[in-house]
DNA sequence: AACTATTTATAAGA
DNA sequence: TTCTTATAAATAGTT
């Protein structure tokens, strides 16, 4: 519905393409507020920018409302608040760094203050994801390195009182410790994530 | 668009308002579509009609990762970033946190953007001393278990040795780690301390 | 940001 | 429901 026709393929040239998504977003917005209007019905639209902004408008019930019901038809997909999941989720991380070293390399005059808060936003999250990890991973080896030690000393007991001598070498942790060593900090039993 | 215009209210005869809906619905999803495939971008359209039932599409990515896309601008409604754990965890910056608490209760026309931001690079260098501090003391813990691990490993050996029997126990790692365990991970050289 | 020639969506009717 | 068609509405290309 304009001056000609056009095909449903990827518009090639960029500035056309981001004037036809201004257009055709807002059309579909609209749209979707007549309908939920017209039907009495709740809608939400959901828009992810090819650069990664986000666009979203929910007419009848709020968003949150309407997602949830969104997922309880889908409550067989599971998904909830894991973290596994999450940074399967929102980790590509190397496709994030991407959209900055093209957001960055844009003159400035086109890089709204809008998009740059919604990067920060997204690379925060992926931060937090990474930080959690790490902590978790460390946690993992600090648990295990115990429990060998644990095993270790148990072991070495045994083969001492089968010799009828007493443990010798390492029964009082390592000398020279700097500040918390392995006997002193207790692992916390609820692990902090996402700190 | 039809052979009248109609106003954008409730429509109250129930066949056409259900005839209108599936019309409207089916335009509102194939226009989703073609956005977003001219302008290369993810589009999720739910609709909620009347009685309860749910309509949905999704175009570009999937419906999920659309939906967590949406729930990670909207983060702060996630519990995932727990204020309350985080002032516990973080307290020795108590003072700190007066602070800005106070500067919070101020009328807003006595908060320069200037002291704001002074306040947030203070907390910014704040969270990194923490963190770094967190780093490091993990690290140490690391550390100091393997070398205990390696001096009893060595103390097992003599024992064993002494004994005329090859070492038994604990010779290979604890069994049933989930992903990183001391003998996989190594820890790096260098400690990124202020990251 | 507007304008307008066309295309597209759709309201009403069959 | 589905098809038809007159008309309203959206929008592609232009200014």
């Amino acid at each position: 519905m304009g001056r000609r026709k056009v095909e449903i393929k990827r518009i090639e040239k960029k500035s056309s393409r981001q004037v036809t998504f201004s257009k055709r977003r807002n059309g579909l917005i609209e749209k979707a507020r007549q309908l939920s209007i017209l039907c009495e019905s709740s809608i939400a639209v959901l828009v992810v920018s090819g650069s990664g902004k986000l666009y979203n408008s929910s007419s009848g019930d709020n968003m949150s409302k309407i997602i949830d019901r969104y997922e309880i038809q889908h409550a067989d997909e599971l998904k909830v608040l894991d973290l596994e999941e999450k940074t399967r989720n929102y980790l590509p991380h190397k496709e994030l760094l991407d959209i900055v070293q093209r957001k960055l390399e844009e003159p400035v005059d086109n890089v709204s203050v809008d998009s740059l808060m919604s990067m920060e936003e997204q690379l925060e999250t992926a931060l937090s994801v990474t930080r959690a990890k790490k902590t978790e991973l460390m946690m993992d080896d600090l648990k295990s390195l115990q429990e060998t030690e644990k095993l270790l000393r148990e072991e070495n007991q045994f083969l001492a009182s089968q010799m009828g001598m007493k443990t010798i070498l390492v029964t009082e942790g390592v000398g020279g410790m700097s500040s918390g060593n392995s006997s002193g900090n207790k692992i916390p039993e609820t692990l902090p994530l996402l700190k």
